[in-house]
RNA sequence: GGGGGGUUUCCCGAGCGGUCAAAGGGGACAGACUGUAAAUCUGUUGGCAAUGCCUUCACAGGUUCGAAUCCUGUACCCCCCA
């Protein structure tokens, strides 16, 4: 059995646990079951979900067994631990397909075989919606006293809020997720959860709700949230999240993502979310502090990362489009290819004929293609010399574009700047 | 109710009869540099069939050869006195 603990120790993974000197031996003692839990606010997980989807990876490639719960129950009342105001209930139908969508992401992280280490996925549904209302006062409610469950962060800092407060609903979603801890205790004797640091009180309530029902010793442990040098949210972009999904994000914007992540970030993303050994990680340290120019940091995590979650063929999209992206004419290409990679790029449509006799006229094609909104607009970006079509850098401003600057079949490239780009079809 | 000040191009802010598509700054965009970074430097920043033409300085009228600039009215904002 690998040392774990000690593994997520030397990355900074372990924050706070519920029995520091025990839990190492216990883990290192024999095969334990590990669960952590996903919201499934949206049909697919976004970055953020990454790190704890990588702790139960550890955990299995340790030999344990992970479970991913996910939270169709308690996703319909929302967890108040760290949001600021109460949260909008989803309905039955979106949490069903939620619920769905992320199943086919976990799976990409662990195995779901019949060995021991074999994953589970559940849905804390399936034993919710069979409990009564009053079945759950009596059997579970009555464990938690109410003035203890105020004193927990999660649930005082929206106490203290003047502006938001929060509802009984809210308040109550601590018991859901303790009393899921307490149900896969008693149906896969699983012992440990696993979270966020914001996780902590849902989790130590588990834990308590445990003993008192069953007299049973839970553990918990949390990592560190993940979140940059500079405050802000990890996996954030102006243009929104950063989801799994490849409908989504895009693996070349997946991988184009860690691919910028800060020096200062590039660390500890390496730390929490690749499986490169310590001493890999140390090389990289070290390269990143004597040679950052190399980038060599980011560029394995991205190729990682991009591995993990997209396979062999998505990392090879994401690699080619970067090439494309940053420099690499453009030719000998087909419509497929191009539109794989310019997946994210808005494209417009434009007759075939226009093309013929005297062309189209790299005036007109790049308002057409929105990446001037107006021929001045254009006439300088091309005059600057930041004009470029297929990635070839425009002659100038009466250039005119024929058939013979299609890029494919039926595609050309337009580009402004260094990296805005547009697509033009032009279909017969 | 009385008195005064304001409304300028994406934003702030000059301009106070012609030389104003309108100073300066910010932002944005582009180029160079670079690590697909930051900083820096340079250029551009109303539209177009472009040595010119058209639209813009709260809105509507007027004076004038000519108005962002003067006059009248309208709307909104701010300040002072009641």
């Amino acid at each position: 059995m690998n040392d774990i603990f000690a593994d997520l120790k030397w990355r900074g993974l372990v924050y706070q646990t519920t029995a520091d000197d025990h839990l190492q031996k216990w883990l290192n003692e024999k095969p334990r079951t590990v669960y952590a839990g996903f919201d499934p606010t949206a049909e697919s997980l976004h970055v953020g979900s990454l790190l704890p989807l990588m702790q139960l990876r550890r955990f299995q490639k340790a030999g344990h067994r992970p479970i991913a719960l996910v939270g169709g129950a308690t996703g319909m009342i929302g967890d108040p631990s760290g949001k600021s105001a109460e949260r909008n209930l989803l309905s039955v139908d979106q949490l069903e397909q939620n619920v769905a969508g992320i199943k086919a992401q976990v799976a990409k992280l662990v195995d779901f075989d019949e060995t021991p280490a074999g994953a589970q996925l559940v849905n804390n549904f399936d034993w919710m919606n069979k409990f009564t209302y009053l079945e759950f006062l009596r059997d579970v409610g009555k464990h938690f006293p109410v003035n203890v469950m105020m004193a927990k962060d999660s649930i005082r800092n929206r106490l203290e809020r003047e502006d938001s407060g929060i509802s009984y609903t809210e308040f109550s979603y601590m018991l859901l997720q303790a009393y899921d801890f307490v149900h896969l205790n008693q149906a896969y004797d699983c012992e440990l959860q696993i979270g966020g640091s914001d996780q902590w009180g849902n989790i130590t309530a588990g834990t308590e709700l445990g003993r008192r029902m069953h007299q049973k010793q839970l553990f918990g442990m949390t990592c560190p949230l993940l979140t940059k040098a500079d405050g802000t949210k990890m996996g954030k972009t102006e243009s929104g999240a950063i989801w799994l999904s490849a409908e989504r994000t895009s693996p070349y914007a997946f991988y184009q993502y860690w691919f910028n992540v800060a020096d200062e970030d590039a660390g500890k993303c390496l730390r929490f979310l690749t499986e490169l050994s310590h001493e890999e990680i140390e090389t990289l340290d070290k390269s990143r502090a004597e040679e950052p120019h190399q980038r060599a940091s980011q560029k394995s995590l991205a190729e990682h990362l991009t591995q993990l979650i997209h396979g062999d063929e998505g990392l090879s999209t994401a690699r080619r489009a970067t090439e494309i992206f940053f420099g690499g004419t453009i030719e000998d290409m087909n419509d497929a290819q191009l539109g794989q990679i310019f997946a994210d790029v808005p494209s417009s449509e434009l007759a075939r004929d226009r093309l013929t006799g005297d062309g189209l006229s790299l005036l007109d094609a790049f308002v057409e293609a929105g990446l001037a909104k107006s021929k001045g607009e254009a006439r300088r970006a091309i005059s600057q010399g930041g004009a470029y079509v297929n990635n070839v850098r425009a002659e100038g401003v009466d250039q005119a574009l024929t058939e013979r600057d299609l890029a494919s079949e039926t595609v050309m490239v337009l580009r402004s700047g260094k990296k805005k780009y547009a697509l033009l079809r032009f279909q017969s």
